[in-house]
DNA sequence: TAAAGAATTGAACTCCGATTCATTGTTTAA
DNA sequence: TTAAACAATGAATCGGAGTTCAATTCTTTA
């Protein structure tokens, strides 16, 4: 044999292999999927197009990744939010106004995870991702409805709404820039959302 | 001169135009708008493909022509439903309802119209529709507003959420056929939103 | 019937960005 | 140092659906 790769190869390409994923996050970031052409992308990265093919088999699978990468700080975050002190409805809130000014403060990323036209296989992700999101609002509105500080309700229709609610409502204000109007906004959301669970006013 | 348009021209053009139209409607319901190619809409007309740009600039004006038919169906039906008899609540437990009944009934066409993804500028013509139906519903919000009989809220943030609701929590029935649970999502849904908008239990 | 104008046809063309691949450069072990 | 294996390059290729247009057929009026 006359060739094995090393650990130091290995790290050079986990790095090129970052820099493919980070030169095409930020393209999205910035004009959403529809500015993340492979030729960007690979100019962003520092490295030929063809390269980008040793990393990834098609410009669906980078934007999977891509993609997959974003939600999942998402998902977490709202996560985070959810654990903690306060009731039930104290933690809806949190959840949710976290979501909201994370959305707010990255528009042009939040709209192309939320709703930009995408490839049906991206589309795939994206309602994985809807799920995910569901997921940690279900939980959290099961132990509401458990606690009964919630109304009696189908958590699971329940949490799919209320992720309808979050993507449908700040549409708008991703799209149109009325910095004046958004807290209000997203005051009017998270109070709309916790009428629809039930809780205390 | 020797050549001018009579009226049975005419007509057999009109003819040829709303043949396209209801071609592509067709696929649309059957397939959603990938399946809506232009050779396969000049076959269900009878027509030759260079046939249709003599009555459509583009496949995209096409499109954004069918799903603006469509849409208007389901924006009046629903509006149909918030007239007449019955107290806010009530109305808007009618158009929730013909919203979601009919979705159901057809669910490709619906999923086509609500989520699938398409051209950002067919995605345009959801948007506005999208603005429709919350224009209903926003009305009718504020009439209950208004009498009392909801909670004092942004009607137009109300609104727009509930579309959002509808959009979302659809998504999964309209997708995976569950016939069996289909009745009580709906059912889910509209109290869901009747809390939302704070009417009385 | 003739001639002009219009409509239709569908095979060929276009477009444009994803993908390929022959070539060149790099790394490793003997 | 050398050869084998791998990695990177980027211009050329590809694909496939939308669109075009020269040829044909149809319609109208004189």
């Amino acid at each position: 044999m006359a060739y094995r790769e090393t650990a130091l190869v290995r790290a050079r390409k986990d790095g090129v292999r970052v820099a493919i994923l980070e030169a095409a996050r930020a393209l999205v970031g910035q004009g959403g999927f529809r500015a993340a052409q492979m030729s960007a992308v690979a100019a962003g990265a520092g490295v030929a197009t063809g390269t980008i093919y040793r990393y990834f088999p098609t410009q669906i699978e980078l934007f999977a990744e891509v993609f997959r990468d974003n939600s999942q700080r998402e998902v977490e975050a709202m996560l985070a939010a959810t654990v903690g002190d306060g009731n039930c409805a104290l933690r809806l809130n949190r959840a949710l106004a976290m979501f909201i000014s994370r959305a707010l403060r990255n528009r042009r990323l939040a709209y192309a995870l939320i709703a930009e036209p995408v490839d049906p296989q991206v589309e795939a992700e994206r309602l994985r991702y809807r799920q995910a999101y569901a997921l940690v609002l279900e939980k959290l509105v099961q132990e509401g409805i458990v606690s009964g500080e919630f109304a009696p309700q189908d958590a699971h229709v329940t949490a799919t709404a209320l992720v309808g609610v979050l993507g449908e409502a700040l549409l708008g204000p991703l799209l149109h820039s009325v910095p004046t109007a958004r807290e209000s906004v997203a005051d009017s959301i998270i109070a709309l959302c916790l009428r629809a669970v039930g809780a205390e006013a």
